[in-house]
DNA sequence: CGCCCGCTTGATCGTCATCAAGGGCGGTGG
DNA sequence: CCACCGCCCTTGATGACGATCAAGCGGGCG
């Protein structure tokens, strides 16, 4: 059927498996399916065992968790040919997240036995699984290094680098890959807050912000900045009194 | 030779090599060696690469990253049978911690290439890798939640539940694992905030503090302790009945 | 046109870090 | 055996950073 091929192409697509033969590729192909979620649909709760993991192929996942009150915490926002679950598949235990979408989304999933067979007959592939997984538990630790020993500042700052060093060096504008208020919890910032940082970074000169569109006209000074100067003039004239562009 | 035999007993012991033949571990050994670092040795900085991945036999590593300023921040800690490294030696970037003897240790050193060959040989060795570092992701994100959403009063709390849920059900005793202030920087806390939680909590008579022997007498009522009480009582009705010491 | 939601702005409050001493214990040397 | 010193831990006082509470604002969509 077409739609088994169709799987097929977009796992062929997929970073992971490029290494795997097309034999490997059906097969993998036969112990996937496709999901499509509209936005603000929950995938998985907190607590589910998972027999596979799921690849992003369009839109827009979130992962968190809730406390008991209620509040909810973004871990990580997963877009297209990024995917998840991958851990709590090999460790077979209750998955310490829950998943929702933020918009429209076109996922795979993709069942154990696949991988795992995939595994036996190419360790090149059970390599870069290993490097998958450790690509993410890198980045957990970059997020604990983050929460431990940065100011709230320094995170948005680190987190406007990351998206912003992309394109041409020396500036660079691009758009928040979601809203502020995912963007802030995704930081560990409530959203007063961090409307109030980019207030400030904005303030300073050191960024434009419009919507969801940030422009950053210094990337190094960005970088360099370190503290946060206090964004309201208790001592009237502070340095940053005439500095604005009415920001229009 | 005799140190040879001894790597591969020791290797041998292993959780994560149970699995493998004589032989495997045989070529396991050939990659490996004994390392010994005395208390407060370093084994490597933050931004080397490794080659391969470490095993403590016995002793204590600390794993942390620090700051600019020169404060540091503890990530981990690991004794006998634990081992670290691998995401990194997979991953092949520059590691994100640094790692320093607790006190004289004795590590074994396992090169990539035995790692590689292993799992080429035996996929299940490599579904024990990859569930291996799942764990360790499992554990990482359940630090991020901590951080996240739990006060520090949490924090000390979970830790210590995570020490006592071994033994007899209902009641516990254990030493702390290192210095206060190392498990201090474990939990994201300052010496003096680890000190003082410490306290009220013994002062609300939910566990006893003896140097690093800690008692604590209802698990239960300890886990279902959620918001800290002001150390001075304020209202009357605090739930920490009877315990005061008028500390003034 | 008007509502709703995402965002901003302001005021206040709590938690935890910081700064600064003071105690206790183990180790070392007299 | 005691005195001394260092280190770890404790205790107190103060302050800063970011959360919370409470309105206003603006823009997209019905």
């Amino acid at each position: 059927m077409s739609k088994q091929l169709n799987i097929t192409r977009l796992l062929a697509d997929l970073p992971l498996f490029q290494q795997l033969r097309d034999s490997e590729i059906a097969q993998l192909a036969m112990e996937s399916r496709e999901i499509k979620l509209s936005k603000g649909q929950i995938l998985f709760q907190k607590g589910d065992l998972l027999e596979g993991f799921y690849v992003v192929v369009e839109g827009q996942i979130k992962l968190a968790f809730s406390s008991p009150q209620g509040q909810e915490k973004v871990v990580s926002i997963v877009g297209p040919g990024g995917s998840f679950g991958e851990a709590v598949m090999f460790m077979e235990k209750p998955c310490p997240v829950f998943t929702q979408a933020l918009e429209d989304s076109h996922l795979l999933y993709i069942a154990k036995r696949g991988i795992f067979t995939a595994i036996e007959h190419d360790s090149v592939f059970a390599r870069r699984m290993l490097a998958g997984l450790s690509m993410r538990l890198h980045g957990l630790i970059q997020d604990v290094e983050d929460y431990s020993l940065h100011s709230s500042t320094q995170r948005v700052i680190g987190f406007l680098l990351q998206l912003a060093d992309k394109p041409t060096k020396g500036h660079a504008t691009f758009e928040l890959p979601a809203s502020k208020q995912v963007i802030a919890s995704r930081l560990n910032l409530t959203p007063e807050t961090f409307s109030r940082i980019l207030h400030s970074l904005s303030q300073a000169g050191l960024i434009t912000v419009k919507g969801k569109r940030i422009t950053v006209p210094d990337i190094t000074r960005l970088s360099r900045f370190d503290h946060a100067p206090p964004p309201c003039a208790k001592n009237a004239q502070a340095p940053l009194s005439e500095a604005q562009t009415p920001l229009e």
